[in-house]
DNA sequence: TTTATTTGCGTAAACGTTTAAGTAAAAACA
DNA sequence: TGTTTTTACTTAAACGTTTACGCAAATAAA
């Protein structure tokens, strides 16, 4: 079944020449290594007259290289992290690498599972989503001079290339946005972590608060699951009904908090003003459209990748690079200024 | 900087062996291979204690297996397939798999040239939304004896194996539904395609409809963006106000669909009913709640990888399989029995 | 005791590339 | 003219595994 695959030595055999030769034409490497046109042209020919394709495994072992990016998440299916796989994909085809991607689950066990299979298919370069715990490991590949960039959050201290958005000012200008909107009670939904990007939107949502003179109202869920998750704000909404906005810190927590709103059967808007950090495809669409911070995927893929390019063609031990890029508030009509009936006191009472 | 690895003739070397007795205890052929106990315990003391990995690449160059799985979809960021790939991460990667992924863009050319790539690099097995066109070289692929499981729709007369689901039953029970609840003017919309997901789930609407006596309102869309398809399902709408209920055949649709609604102010669960094919997280949390016909992920992703490793281990020249996984729908308000004052004729006046 | 079999290992070839080093002929230079 | 340089190629080693084959010693069978 299976037919022998065409090598280098079928294609030089045929042509009464050397494998080398027929590798220089092939790699692009005939001019600066004197062959002569007629010689290249030949080659060319039967290359193409017998379909021959290089065999890519050889190639790696022979040179080390795979063309390969390693690409290492919490969860592909997460929107944030699927849509920056989309455009990582594109960039990175066009530059003829292709990507080996695998999910951390946030555990830092299965984080260095990945990281070693990768390291040992010698994948050329990472793209990480770094979960804490692995900065021993990830230090240990940059070390070994195999280019990591890190995204979405930051270790301190951690000497690496980083491609981030501007969290603290995107949260800040967010909840400002709702403080002009005539809002004074608003909510801060996030988790208990030590993750940079979520205690940088913190940061950002304390600074505006006080600049403004309100009182911060902070919710840190210690994330178990979904349900759980669900349970905490509600009980939370319910415990602070002063509260007449509410900004939930990630997509997951928005999702989370529209559970428990409509548990509650607050009307968004109405009841209750709300802010998504990250903006998740659908929440346009709701009635009222939800305003969120859109972070610029294809922008941060593109960051990623011209790094990334820069470090497999440059030396390595150039200054490590960090990237910010800004986000973008989607004023949609979940924010709407406030109207005099606002508030989720109001329906306290039937909120059993 | 880049230290020389370690490699098997080291570990041989350092033991006063031979690189053959190395590998068989690598590979745990060590007692098949007749290799003393003594030996073996002292080749693993030597492996742990040097941390020595072998090098994947001049295995796979040696055994022509990759442990690489080609995941090529449509487009990797839409959350069908990023739930997809979620799982078969998962399941691959407990039996040392990898997932190597591109999108096609829904491009024959693209596929082509993705497809050639992953051959290239000697994918071990490919999973596999074809695009059309596609069909002589995935053919090509199944000939060289390499396992190819198609998913999510199929190719007429295309032999091979298949996980799908049962478009056909799934949308006339969606579509029951809607007609169990009181509603007669039930609208389709699709695209204008020869995928077979749609054109089955477009029959199964047909055959509901068929039953009940009513009449078949349709929409194909040609679909050329979201721009043009929001603007047709507009003016689908506007043309047919005795709708009272519809169905949007794919996740796409349904997004486009929520934003015309949106646009031309009709309230979902008053002024029309409303059920997707394909569940997005958010639909439930859309007031009122959105009916869904939601895709078993991780069943399908099961199945899949059950498939492949039945063909990766066994022979591959056996029955092909298909397997066909049932849905769930998913009923929410969207789809509440019909009221009085339903249907959008009501509102055309407002429609200008 | 002789012969056959099993046990326990080692030797060396092969996988398909790339590339350092070498060589002969042609061209340029002195 | 003889010498050097350039042109146009080839030879062969190397990358790190796996595995067919071989062989000696130990054991079992006759």
């Amino acid at each position: 079944m299976r037919e022998k695959r065409l090598s280098i030595t079928d294609i030089a055999r045929q042509l009464g020449t050397s494998t080398t030769t027929v590798s220089f034409v092939i790699n692009g490497k005939a001019r600066e290594k004197n062959i002569s046109q007629l010689l290249i042209d030949r080659v060319e020919q039967l290359v193409t007259e017998l379909n021959y394709h290089p065999n890519a495994l050889a190639k790696s072992f022979r040179t080390g290289k795979t063309m390969t990016i390693g690409f290492i998440v919490d969860e592909i299916s997460q929107p944030f992290f699927s849509g920056i796989a989309k455009y990582i994909d594109e960039k990175a085809s066009a530059f003829g690498y292709n990507i080996l991607f695998s999910s951390t689950k946030n555990s830092k066990k299965r984080g260095g599972e990945v990281l070693q299979v990768f390291n040992e298919r010698h994948v050329d370069a990472f793209i990480i989503a770094l979960p804490h715990g692995l900065e021993k490991e990830v230090r240990a590949v940059i070390a070994s001079d195999i280019p990591v960039i890190l995204f979405d959050r930051y270790i301190p201290g951690f000497e690496s290339d980083y491609v981030l958005i501007d969290n603290e000012n995107s949260a800040a200008n967010a909840t400002r946005h709702l403080i002009d909107n005539g809002f004074g009670k608003i909510a801060f939904v996030t988790i208990e972590t030590d993750q940079s990007q979520m205690l940088d939107r913190t940061k950002g949502y304390e600074k505006a608060i006080h600049e403004a003179g309100l009182t911060p109202i902070i919710k840190k869920i210690n994330y178990q699951g979904k349900t759980e998750s669900v349970a905490e704000i509600i009980d939370f909404l319910k415990q602070h009904n002063e509260i007449d906005a509410i900004v939930f810190s990630c997509n997951y927590l928005t999702m989370d908090g529209l559970d428990a709103i409509g548990q509650l059967k607050l009307k968004i808007g109405e009841d209750i003003a709300m802010v998504s950090f990250d903006d998740l495809e659908l929440l346009k669409y709701f009635v009222p459209a939800i305003t969120a911070i859109a972070q610029p995927l294809e922008q941060i893929a593109d960051k990623i990748m011209e790094i990334l390019m820069y470090r497999l063609t440059d030396n390595f031990n150039k200054n490590r690079i960090k990237a910010v890029l800004t986000t973008q508030l989607e004023i949609r009509d979940s924010s709407l200024p406030k109207i005099a009936s606002a508030g989720i006191a109001l329906k306290s009472a039937t909120i059993q």
